[in-house]
DNA sequence: TCAGAAGTTTGATTTTTATCGAACAATGGT
DNA sequence: ACCATTGTTCGATAAAAATCAAACTTCTGA
């Protein structure tokens, strides 16, 4: 679908406890790694490499958005995702190159 | 209580998730800030400024303490706990000094 | 104009996590 | 020896989060 203006927080808006959150599910990490590994830095929902229905993909990129780590825009009929790298590091700087670091 | 020997995993078997969640609920930082703030660097459960039951700080404790974030050791009828800084920072540079920092 | 693709939303279910109260165990002081 | 203190553990409950399937919306292309 479309027409669907999604919101985006601002980083200053976004809480310490929140971003821990978002990214206390593994599922989110391995979405939120796709969109940073995706080639164009912009990533739809159905190409993520998981075993989740629609609904719960659509989800857990809502609570990527709500945690300000993630920014989303509708092209055509798919909504592209992308990486809100800076603001997000300035925000919590070091917080992400410890999810893009870590291999275990 | 005590002749409880605590068990306290080494960093490199924590991961990041693990850190993560228990890093994200607001009562275990709520906690982790006592620890840290102590004066002796070390702190008994019920020290802890939070409405909770005995046995839920207890957990709390536990959670920290698996997340390799806290080390325990008994003194007499009390056990003390305090901060794993060096081994936990070297394993998530940067991390606790988020939760230390954060204000809001 | 119609079918298919892409996401969202909703309602229900399951799983996980937090929480409490009570029973229990070890210690230290009296 | 007691008993109060300090935590732990257990069983139950409640609250939160993840998940799915199905219905729905919008866009694109035939």
């Amino acid at each position: 679908m479309a027409a669907k203006e999604y919101t985006h927080p601002k980083l200053s808006q976004v809480t310490l406890n929140a971003a821990l959150q978002a990214l206390s599910d593994p599922a989110r990490v391995t979405i939120l790694r796709a969109v940073i590994e995706s080639e164009k830095g912009e990533i739809s929902c159905n190409e993520i490499p998981l075993q989740l229905s629609k609904g719960t993909v659509s989800h857990h990129f809502e609570a990527l958005r709500d945690a300000g780590l993630i920014r989303t825009r509708v092209e055509g009929t798919k909504c592209l995702s992308s990486l809100r790298r800076e603001e997000f590091e300035e925000r919590f700087p070091g917080l992400l190159r410890l999810v893009e670091s870590e291999v275990v």
